[in-house]
DNA sequence: GGTAATTGTTTAAGGTATACACAGAACTTC
DNA sequence: GAAGTTCTGTGTATACCTTAAACAATTACC
């Protein structure tokens, strides 16, 4: 068979994300595990942004070499890439028990974001393809799965669902530059803000911008309840007028799937997922241990170097 | 007068794109300018991207050293701020020159969308808070324009610029996208698409996906012709029924603005900006003849370094 | 038991941004 | 005109970053 092939064809990274990278019989025991080396990562960047995580310091807090790391991970954009796949997660499944479409896709949306609240540094990571990986692409398919037994032919459907991601993904970003100038200065006004204000001021002047200087002196810049809403709920009414006009163009081209088998491909891709998971995760009892031996190694090795620069 | 303490508040970058850096008399001629350095660094990012922009390579290409840059600007993040600045430029005309606001809108994003195609390197380059630059703000204030005479107020009227622009921003990502893929192998399937379609036969099965299947097997993936179009189009549909029913619930409370005045206002506006450019400008003749000067001697230099080489 | 493969480590190369001290140029003031 | 001040571009140095290559130790297969 040429399958082994069609993995060594994909990218390393995507191989790993799917679960599908070889591991090999020989040499001696790993210390540490992919899956361990992208929740470090994550934890990193969740707390310290995407820019505190390099290779030295995921490697260092778990206590091995920065070198180490390339025996998982061919370079740092592999990890990069799972950790993005990990991020995002898998997609609730009360997005798709939602009463309708509309409802549904407002889930989907408000979930993403969620996402996106909880780990920023998504927004980083640039996406310059479709979506590859198992978490990604069930996303996607959540958002499908929503427009069924909707009029939308699937590129629409598909382009509904890149719609909202993309809103999502702009939404999120915002949403992160209040959350930051919020953080610095708890309650008053942070430092961007008012030079911010500052700049309204003294450039944003009627002769110069007639029309946004009334936006400013009308107080859009002053309150900070998001302008996203609006945009959400003008996508959705948008893709709602387009179906009305749809709707009556032709009938639902697919055949009606079977309700049954429909909900049983939906739990059977979960657990094809959480299989690939969970291969990758059969060696983290075992490693646990290994860490506190690798940590119990490091811990020496600072006392070593101590005991060597005192000789110094 | 307490403005000259305003523009010592302001950030550096922010304080040069608005012209209203201090420039300094006693030392000796500049050689270079920020108009020049910023200019050179977008030819870099034009043409190998953001990520080969480093303090380095713009100062090599200039025949300075690198350390000569940080005399110009405090930071690598200010040159980004200036790189963005410059790269977006002013708004054409044409835009607020729509019959209606619906060409107008779709015409602003056409617009910023072929910003994005001239300059991919400025969707790298993350923002972080609402636009403080000039040229930035004149698009918004080009975007509110064109929605004059409409029955939103202007919070609602923000929110519609602002989220024509994410869609705009994400467009113009995942169309780049395309791009690379399409250069790389001109004609045929890309290496990145080729692998992208061996995992979507592979893994996307009826059984794991049963939505995304059936998507997939209908062509979705295939027909290269972007989905952002309908996007585009669903945006609009919403805004305009929007529209429709908010028409009922108030009269424009903006009092009418002469049409004179607001036209003059625009100009006016356009003038601001340039003349801030023009004051940034104008050492550019003379520096041609720095720049030729300087390259001049980075040539000696190299002769000279050549030279030592060879003794050793 | 010998061989081959694979581990984590060490060492090192080449890249990045930028802090600091310095010789010289040009303006200000005497 | 001379002296002093200020700013320029340069050279040097530091502290990061990713990752290539050689190495001893470990484990599995024959």
């Amino acid at each position: 068979m040429d399958e082994e092939q069609n993995d060594l064809d994909l990218p390393r990274g995507v191989a790993l994300a799917w679960g599908v990278a070889a591991n090999p019989q020989r040499g001696p025991k790993r210390e540490m595990s992919i899956e361990r080396i992208v929740e470090i990562a994550i934890e990193i960047a969740d707390a310290s942004g995407l820019g505190a995580v390099s290779m030295s310091s995921v490697a260092t807090r778990l206590g091995f070499t920065t070198m180490a790391l390339y025996r998982y991970v061919t370079a740092k954009d592999d990890l990069l890439l799972l950790m993005s796949e990990h991020g995002v997660g898998m997609p609730p499944l009360s997005i798709t028990e939602s009463a309708d479409w509309r409802s549904g896709l407002t889930a989907w949306s408000r979930e993403v974001l969620a996402v996106f609240a909880a780990h920023p540094w998504l927004l980083d990571i640039p996406i310059s393809s479709m979506p590859n990986t198992p978490n990604n692409l069930a996303w996607l398919e959540a958002g499908l799965d929503v427009l069924e037994k909707t009029p939308l032919d699937w590129q629409e459907r598909v382009s509904c669902v890149l719609l909202l991601n993309g809103q999502a993904r702009w939404q999120g970003n915002i949403q992160r530059g209040y959350a930051q100038a919020g953080n610095t200065m708890n309650g008053e006004l942070s430092e961007t803000d008012r030079a911010s204000a500052h700049i309204l001021a003294t450039f944003v002047t009627p002769e110069a911008f007639p029309v946004l200087s009334r936006a400013v002196t009308a107080g859009v810049f002053e309150d900070d309840d998001n302008p996203f809403e609006f945009g959400l709920a003008r996508i959705l009414d948008g893709i709602e007028y387009y179906m009305a006009s749809a709707g009556s163009r032709a009938p639902d081209p697919e055949p009606v799937v079977d309700e049954f088998r429909r909900d049983e491909g939906v739990k059977r891709a979960r657990e094809v997922v959480k299989d690939a998971e969970s291969r990758l995760r059969e060696a983290r009892k075992k490693e646990r241990e290994a860490i506190k031996k690798a940590e119990e190694r490091a811990k020496k090795q600072a006392e070593a170097d101590a005991r060597a620069a005192a000789k110094r």
